[in-house]
DNA sequence: CGATTAATGAAACTGGAGTTCCGTTATGGG
DNA sequence: CCCATAACGGAACTCCAGTTTCATTAATCG
């Protein structure tokens, strides 16, 4: 009569339980950049990752659970931010990392494939926006940096800054399907460091 | 033998062909809003629309497919533009339309869910892309006014300003998922805008 | 090391998404 | 107005994604 106990793989979370993680995360990863969300099937995913479908079905249940737990898995390899001493070198940095990412065959597939299947599932939601404040906190200190050597006002929002660097890259992989190349990734840059020194982005108020 | 003809719907468009259209577009319209785009049913879509699944089958194929139609008929559905005398106050007023767009719960979740189909699908990624072009080729004339007034350099990519008003909002609803209010629409206008007058969106190349 | 039982996996099962068949409706041309 | 047939729609069918069952394997604790 008690309760059904915990998710299935959080009692004994070693061994053969981790392996499997790793094999299907890594399979709905492939599956994902080659297919796509909506061709996504785990009976396939079970097949790549030599294990049985009924194990997928139980820890995961649906593709968008599955999806969520790829983006935690995903927020925790953290790539090492450069730094070059200017706001612009920086957010250039950032914009070049963020362009090969999503230029990228496999990682361009992957992460219009995480993005749809969290536009379909608030918990996958939820999954997708804490990998972006986690890759956007890790890049935020280049901009306090700019703040303290006075290259751009104070109050400014550093998180915000860093978010006008990624967005017209998204947009582009997104909506427009335009290039995505080193050029694309230079001029937003170069946008979100002249709208961050004239203080468009200060926090709590837009400019009059 | 000799070919199949063309698509159905075709060659006797009007009449009842457009009226399970329309239908069928409104249905599909109202399920993406209300249930997203994994959770999309053919058959749902035809009881809603009050026609025979066949026909649904037939015409569309697939929920990919229905989704390209129904951003080819979003495309001819264009609103007017307003015109302010300034760029600010006209990129403020393109910012403020798509930002109350996004925020409306029917219309938001409408195109979060034809982002995520056209991420699934190459003719469907081609209409959103249709569907863009469209939207900016509509505004971008004022841009064109802003630098026939000089407020911005000559050689300035008009389409590009445009769209770097729109993409630090897509990229809330898509990743971040922070609050698409007036404040977030006007931050977007004004970075847009202050670029753009230091010649961040040149044509050709990025600034050195 | 041995007992306990969490977690896996093969196989059989089920429901509904998508297809096929064919009769009915009504469009567009003459 | 009438005919040929494009397009629709109900019903029966197929097939596979997702579920259930139960035997097997191996992680953790003593």
């Amino acid at each position: 009569m008690g309760s059904d106990g915990a998710e299935p793989g959080s009692v004994r979370p070693g061994g053969r339980t981790a392996r499997v993680r790793t094999a299907v995360l890594r399979a709905a990863g492939d599956a994902l950049a080659e297919r796509g969300f909506a061709h996504l099937d785990l009976a396939d995913i079970a097949r790549r990752a030599e294990v049985g479908k009924t194990t997928v079905y139980r820890r995961w249940g649906t593709a968008t659970g599955l999806v969520a737990d790829l983006l935690a898995d995903m927020a925790e390899q953290s790539l090492p931010r450069t730094e070059t001493g200017s706001l612009l070198g920086d957010l250039r940095a950032n914009a070049r990392l963020v362009q090969r990412t999503l230029a990228d065959p496999r990682q361009g597939a992957l992460f219009k494939a995480v993005i749809a299947a969290a536009t379909c599932e608030a918990k996958t939601a939820e999954a997708l926006h804490h990998f972006y404040d986690v890759r956007v906190t890790e890049w935020a200190p280049c901009v306090q940096q700019a703040i303290d050597r006075g290259e751009v006002p104070e109050g400014t929002d550093t998180h915000e800054v860093i978010r006008a660097v990624s967005a017209p890259l998204y947009y582009r992989l997104l909506t427009s399907g335009g290039p995505l190349d080193e050029d694309a990734a230079d001029q937003a840059a170069a946008a979100a460091a002249t709208a961050a020194a004239a203080g468009a982005y200060l926090r709590g108020k837009e400019l009059g």
